[in-house]
DNA sequence: GTGAGCCTTCAACATATGTTTAAGTCAAGC
DNA sequence: GCTTGACTTAAACATATGTTGAAGGCTCAC
C-alpha cells in the first residue's frame, strides 16, 4: 500500500491544473483542494489536487459555486480511488442535467401557460 | 395588429418576475430588459420583460452570465411572438447541453487517461 | 552555507451580480 | 397646494471569484 505523497507544491498544482498560483491558494481556502504544511509553512498537495481543480473549472461552467463543489469534493477520502472519481462524476452529472432540466421544463411550460411568455417550437 | 405597449413600472415587472425593483434595473442596464422612458423619465417596459427575467433567472442556473443571456435575447425583437421566444430557447437549450456535454466528457476521458485522475464506474 | 527562486500572509484591486441608501423629482388624491 | 408614495441617479456596500503587489521567509542545488 502506497501512502498518499504529498509532494505538489502551490506552483507545481498550477502548472498541472492550468491555473494561477493565486487560485490554488484561493480553491485551498475555499476547501477544494486539501494541503499539509511543511515545517517551513509551505502548503504540499497530493496527486488528487489538480485533478480537483481541473473538475471544478469545468462544473463552474454548468453554474455549480466553488461552495458547491467543495461540497460534493468532501466525499472524496484522501487519495481518492477511482470509484470515489465515479461518484463524485456521478453526483455532478446529476446536478448539471438537473438544471438543464429545470431550464427545459421552464421554457416547455411557458408554452402551455396561457398569455403568460407565449411561446412555441 | 396591437402595437407594443410600454405600460409596466419598474415595481410592476419587479413583482411580475419575482426579483427586486433594483434588479429590475440592473438587467435593464445590462440589457436583458429594455425600456422607454416617460415625459417624466420614469421607464416603462412592455409585457415581454417579467418573462425575460424569468427566464433568464433559470438559465443563470446553467452558468449563463448576464451578458450571455443578453446577447441570446438580442434575437428577439421588439413584441416577440411565439417563434422568437421559440428560437431563444432552443439557443439557451443548446447551451445548455453543450456546457453539461463538456463536463461529462471531461469526466469520460479522466477514466481514460492513464494515471491523470483516474475515475471508474 | 549561500544565492536564486520559490514560498508565506495580508491588503488592495478587479469583475460579476446585485442591494441599500441618500438626495432629489414627479404624479395623484385630498 | 400639499402630502404621500413611487420614481430617478449615484454612490456605497455586499458576496463570489479571483489577481496583484509588498514585505518577508524557506529550499535546494551548487
Amino acid at each position: 500500500m502506497t501512502t498518499t505523497m504529498f509532494t505538489r507544491s502551490v506552483s507545481d498544482v498550477a502548472a498541472e491544473s492550468g491555473v494561477a498560483p493565486s487560485a490554488v491558494r484561493f480553491y485551498e481556502q475555499h476547501g477544494v483542494i486539501t494541503a499539509i504544511r511543511t515545517a517551513g509553512d509551505q502548503r504540499r498537495f497530493d496527486e488528487s489536487a489538480a485533478c480537483r481543480i481541473r473538475v471544478a473549472k469545468v462544473a463552474q461552467r454548468v453554474g455549480l459555486t466553488v461552495r458547491e463543489i467543495a461540497d460534493i469534493f468532501a466525499a472524496l477520502p484522501a487519495d481518492p480511488q477511482p470509484a470515489d472519481w465515479g461518484r463524485v462524476a456521478t453526483t455532478l452529472i446529476a446536478e448539471a442535467e438537473s438544471r438543464t432540466a429545470a431550464l427545459k421544463s421552464y421554457l416547455n411550460d411557458m408554452r402551455g401557460s396561457g398569455r403568460l411568455c407565449e411561446i412555441d417550437v
